[in-house]
DNA sequence: AGCGAACTGGCACTCAGTGGCAGTTGGCAT
DNA sequence: ATGCCAACTGCCACTGAGTGCCAGTTCGCT
């Protein structure tokens, strides 16, 4: 979690940091000289964490490659009942609210963002990981949902779809954005937002796709 | 893959063999004896492979663990092209084929992917790979469809979409099939079929629904 | 000031997965 | 039938991710 400096304790503060630095040491680490050349024990050393404290902190080796991005789908976890208090279709309110959490990331993280989505697109296990994060996300809607609208029929079923829509426009997104020319120095969150939107609005209509 | 017996020439035969073994171990023992507690060592010297031959065999222990899921992917996968070739909504073109292909799936094939489906329902790293190799059929039919109907503008988009429901009606389809009471002796695959159908129907009229 | 809970580091350990290489075997041309 | 070659196999040593354990530390709270 990439939580603000100066909240919460004093311990939780010096793990934020240590959580911080180790993304900032991996990343570029990562780009450079490549993911599988980069050890845990290395980045250990470098941020002067334990390596049991490592674990501690991030899931995995994947989890922290992919921390900037996860943590898009992690503060929308967290703030999920006051999202699916609002009104109107669901599609739009979660795609509204992803957006949202990308435009509120603390400053600097397009940077990151940008290296961890080309991880993502050049490692599969990573990828996997990332997928992984979305299917809580889509476990905790549908749940919500189902409590929320018990009486719709098929509502469980819609929430997974709606889910796996706004995830794929995500993704799609993502994609774009991390491709633009230079994107490490110059992708913006605005950018992003931009791409997100778009795709989503042009969901509902897509699925009808025919072939000739 | 579940190559049919008496295919191709003795080398493949006995490699398919050797899966078909390992796969039939395995899935068993995972479930009585948890995945984590089965190694991949103790597996080769039940099947009698080598450790080395294993990893020739599976791309990884998930892998394993989810062929019989993962074999109707890779099946449509192998036949995208004629598949591709078909007329009609994508969606539906897509859920046909991928309703063949479970119709197609060997004798027997039943209770190992019951297994499997429980499998990746309690253990998220299996879950993940699972995904990933959707995320193949995904890439593949977005390149196909692009160089198909590359007039069409957001044509890249659509097929992501498509794809993504797809994948989701599938993913409940299978979570209810393997969650029926009884499911490892009595599921067939006709009710897996009738399952992924109705999800797939269900699914345009799914993404309008609406918070309240 | 000092208690208790939460966190930390260090170490040894397990196990998935890989590299390298020598030995074998099936497919195939003759 | 024979023999060659490429593909496959087994073996062994190795790397590196991730965990269990436990004694020591640190912070928050009273």
């Amino acid at each position: 979690m990439t939580t603000q400096p100066g909240t919460g304790t004093l311990r939780s503060r010096r793990i934020a940091r240590s959580r911080q630095r180790l993304v900032e040491i991996a990343l570029p680490a990562f780009a450079e000289r490549g993911y599988d050349a980069v050890t845990v024990d290395w980045l250990c050393d470098q941020a002067e964490v334990s390596k049991r404290s490592f674990f501690r902190y991030f899931a995995g080796k994947e989890d922290l490659a992919l921390t900037p991005l996860n943590d898009v789908w992690r503060t929308l976890i967290d703030g999920l009942d006051e999202v699916l208090a609002r009104s109107g279709p669901l599609l739009e309110v979660l795609g509204d609210a992803l957006v949202e959490r990308v435009e509120r990331m603390p400053p600097g993280w397009e940077r990151l963002a940008v290296l961890s989505a080309r991880l993502s697109g050049t490692h599969p296990a990573i990828d996997a990981a990332g997928m992984l994060v979305c299917e809580r996300l889509t476990q905790q809607v549908v749940d919500a949902i189902t409590a929320r609208l018990a009486d719709a029929p098929g509502a469980d079923l819609s929430a997974r779809f709606v889910c796996a829509v706004a995830i794929a426009g995500h993704r799609a997104a993502v994609d774009t954005w991390r491709s633009s020319p230079d994107a490490e120095a110059t992708a913006t969150r605005a950018e992003l937002c931009t791409l997100i939107r778009a795709s989503l609005t042009a969901a509902p209509d897509a699925l009808t796709i025919r072939l000739p």
